[in-house]
DNA sequence: TATGAATGAGCCTTCATTCAT
DNA sequence: AATGAATGAAGGCTCATTCAT
């Protein structure tokens, strides 16, 4: 008993440190593409060794995943705040995300990575699957709040990788800054709303 | 006159070892992510030594893009060819560059190494530009043809950032095979045709 | 305060290593030309990994600077301690550099590959002038010392500059044997010598 | 003997072409430190291919010493127009060795590389032996002419050391420019010509 | 003789990970 | 648990030289 209280303060604590851990790549990767960034960077972002880094993370693509897991989580709770009342309409909901794409390239260079490169064991797979789901799910929810009744899963996920897309394919097209890109991302993310839209019609 | 002639066949000749050495990389791109593949490997796959490789490409890069390219204009071309008596619908445009990507995986996995982390110079970004805006003009082609009338340009860029999407969304999706995927995408493609298309009508 | 002496203790374990380096490299260069040296038999003389090199030094000629400058400061010191009563004659003076420079092939070879071809930047170039000056002192030292009261840095160069000559033209002369070439510098030294304190009379 | 008049007129072609290639690789180094010179760059210059080059050469450092051996015949030249009428003074002759110097990096440059890391063989040591022996004969002239009877071949060799050494060790001062280099440069050369002269009375 | 594409050993450097303290 | 020095495989790239044409 005594045990099991005192390893559930550890784990808290080790949870706490953790998440430390976690936010302090997020800010570094908020100013340097996560892909130059090496260990030792981290760790001194985080104020740690590099060392201490490897006893809260078995490897650093583990870590790379937390950071995508805590994004996909975060915008899963942007849209939870908005749904409070409604669910937003494709307009909002696409121009809410590439909103959030936009200021955490992290995401989307992540979603790269591990779509594009990356090789999961089965544990992390577990996990990506869950939140993708839970993220799907409120995407669902608008998709049906706009009337779609048939296959609004799938009609989901289309959405979801239409606006994904949008950043792949212009999130750093050369010769624009960032304010244009900006711009013509969420243009690109009116329109897919708009051709959802009308497909609920 | 002489002189330009036999520059003449030397640079064709010169073109010719280039496009072979690009073929025997993209045939070992088709089997092994391009990420985790050196010069070594490219050039035993290419029956030459890695200094050859180097005759014909300043860096790695270069070849990449050129791989690229080279699949840019694939599609380009396999779009002309459906283009011939008339444009395809959107339905079969959506499938026919969906299928392409399921076969050429290194398409999108460069255009997610371009996009997200390459840092091109000028020279090889405009021959980017240029070959991306030969793609951009057949899907015009059929946006227009599917009595779209305004603002074709960017209802083409949407698609074609959904397309993409689809793609870096689920190409990789854990636990799924080759076959489910082809599957799975194509089923996206069909949406996202159906979705453009009710735009139009 | 106990962090300011832990970290004192830190730096001077770090000291104390990066002279082991450099120590072992001195004895391998000693035994074998150091620009046909390379990285790994570094490593091997100092019984360390390749990697650990890098942990000491940025690349491989801030290594040779260091050791450049080892040898500049272990001249001064051999001078210092001649002075340590009355400064050395010129003929003194000339035979210790020559000997030494015989001993240590490394210290001319090195001043021929930075003045002959390196690029320092900045901070590297600050430390070799300060040695260098600390150098020139001792040697001013001895020039006035001998009496002559006119222009004593530059004739310090020009002795300087002489005794280098010395080596450069003569330490490998083909055809010649170590001993040989042993006596005929230390001749050529003894001319500088006596031409230069017929000067100050 | 027909065939030894053509022998004879396909080596002076020989000959010939051997020149030529010289002197472009000479005007290459007058521009470009001659160590970060590729063969490439050499053939380019010298409007020939890269094979051409070792009909000519049996490897580049052969190329080097004949660009060396043209130096030092050149300053022997120079020193026996000089002396057409009378030999110069130590004051003139340091000054015109250490000119030409200054606008001929690439002698003292090829001095270090061949005196501080070259291995020459045989047939190319006699060849550098004798060019320089032809040197000091000049320099001995003057040291004679100065009044010197005593170990005047020795007096030479420490001559030309002192004034070799002076390049070595401020040709390329860190902070100074070109033209102070040459007016520091000189005025060694001027202290070296002095203590000389000074002995001689 | 001239060519220049091909060669491939060899180089320096990086960096995720380990492990003794 | 935290540390951070040590590790060493791995990587991209260079370039003098060769040799078939």
């Amino acid at each position: 008993m005594t045990e099991n209280r005192f390893n559930h303060l550890k784990r808290k604590e080790r949870d706490e440190r953790r998440r430390l851990l976690l936010e302090s790549a997020r800010d570094l990767f908020a100013r340097k593409d996560f892909l130059k960034v090496n260990v030792r960077e981290i760790s001194k972002a985080a104020g740690v060794s590099v060392g201490t880094i490897y006893n809260y993370y078995a490897d650093l693509d583990e870590l790379f995943l937390d950071i995508f897991l805590k994004s996909a989580e975060e915008i899963t709770q942007i849209l939870d705040h908005e749904n409070r009342e409604e669910f937003p309409s494709f307009e909002r909901l696409c121009k809410i995300y590439i909103s959030y794409l936009n200021q955490n390239m992290t995401f989307y260079q992540m979603m790269g990575h591990f779509m594009l490169g990356g090789e999961l064991s089965v544990e992390p797979t577990k996990k990506l699957n869950h939140i993708m789901r839970l993220l799907m799910d409120r995407i669902e929810g608008c998709v049906r709040a706009m009337g779609i009744q048939k296959d609004t899963r799938i009609v989901s996920h289309a959405l979801f990788s239409a606006l994904n897309g949008i950043m792949i394919s212009y999130a750093r097209y050369p010769g624009r800054n960032t304010e244009e890109i900006r711009r013509h991302t969420l243009k690109l993310a009116g329109i897919i709303a708009k051709v959802f839209e009308e497909k609920s019609n």
